[in-house]
DNA sequence: CCTGATCTGAAATTGATTTTCAATCATAGC
DNA sequence: GCTATGATTGAAAATCAATTTCAGATCAGG
């Protein structure tokens, strides 16, 4: 799925008219080899290390090139950092975040989905995408 | 229900050894006679015709307090403004957010309470609040 | 190679929110 | 009522994430 994302990220950047450089392969690399869920500032010091000429705006920029072109998602979590997650084709799903260690569960429930379409419907509204987060402790942080 | 929200901000004021101030009766006026999910500047604003000796800092700080006390909640439709809408004992709702019009629908739902429930349940989470928006063009504004 | 458009990093800027601080105010006890 | 003490206030400065600016570097295509 790594060769298939940069393949779309390829695509993206040749239909946009975009140039392919090697701030962006070094970003994506980082990007598709991380942890899900990650800041942008986690991300940066990550790159840091290996690649301490890569500029921080270049990071921001980067980043939402890649939730434009479909291989990222931008997530808040309310902690007033803004995260990017690997995304994949037609897939979605919510969180759980537990507020004391800050770890995520991912989930998928088809009978909640199937609801909101029909709350929407019975407004006359049209959904395009939706957020669903379950704030609380994760079963090691409450014992 | 504005009598019975005073009265409850009078209480956690008593409480917490706070002070009863003059700012903080007109702030809450304004809030309470306000539409529901006003953003902070949007308040501001609505305060200073009438009173405009009253500071931008004091009605974040008076914000937070309404929050604490449980006559408020902080909401985040992600353009980048805080929110405070009025929240009554107990009572809970979600969103429907118009991303052209900005309008705001809220509603309830029993089944999609219960399923969030049986998600975080089948992993040991413990649910302390959650955030369900559904964003999207209402009835309106997709004609 | 050349050329022109896109990119980049660093620094400046923005916009929301928070903090600082000296002056003012509320209130509990006399 | 009057005072002492601690909380509160408004204005300005500071903070923090994110964005913009800009001059130099780099890419793609001819
Ligand atoms: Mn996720
Ligand atoms: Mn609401
Ligand atoms: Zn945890
Ligand atoms: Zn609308």
């Amino acid at each position: 799925m790594k060769k298939a994302k940069k393949k779309l990220f390829r695509e993206f950047i040749a239909e946009k008219g975009l140039k392919s450089t090697r701030q962006r392969d070094i970003i994506l690399d980082a990007f598709l080899s991380s942890d899900r869920h990650l800041s942008i500032e986690e991300l940066y010091l990550k790159l840091r290390s290996k690649h301490p000429s890569i500029g921080y705006a270049t990071v921001y920029r980067t980043l939402k090139l890649f939730a434009e072109s479909g291989i990222a998602r931008e997530i808040h979590f309310g902690d007033g950092q803004t995260r990017y997650e690997h995304t994949g084709e037609g897939e979605h799903h919510d969180h759980l975040v537990c507020k004391r260690c800050g770890s995520i569960i991912e989930f998928e429930n088809e009978a909640i989905e199937k609801i909101q379409d029909e709350i929407a419907s019975s407004y006359g509204f049209l959904i395009q995408h939706h957020k669903l987060e379950l704030y609380g402790l994760c079963a090691k942080c409450r014992a």
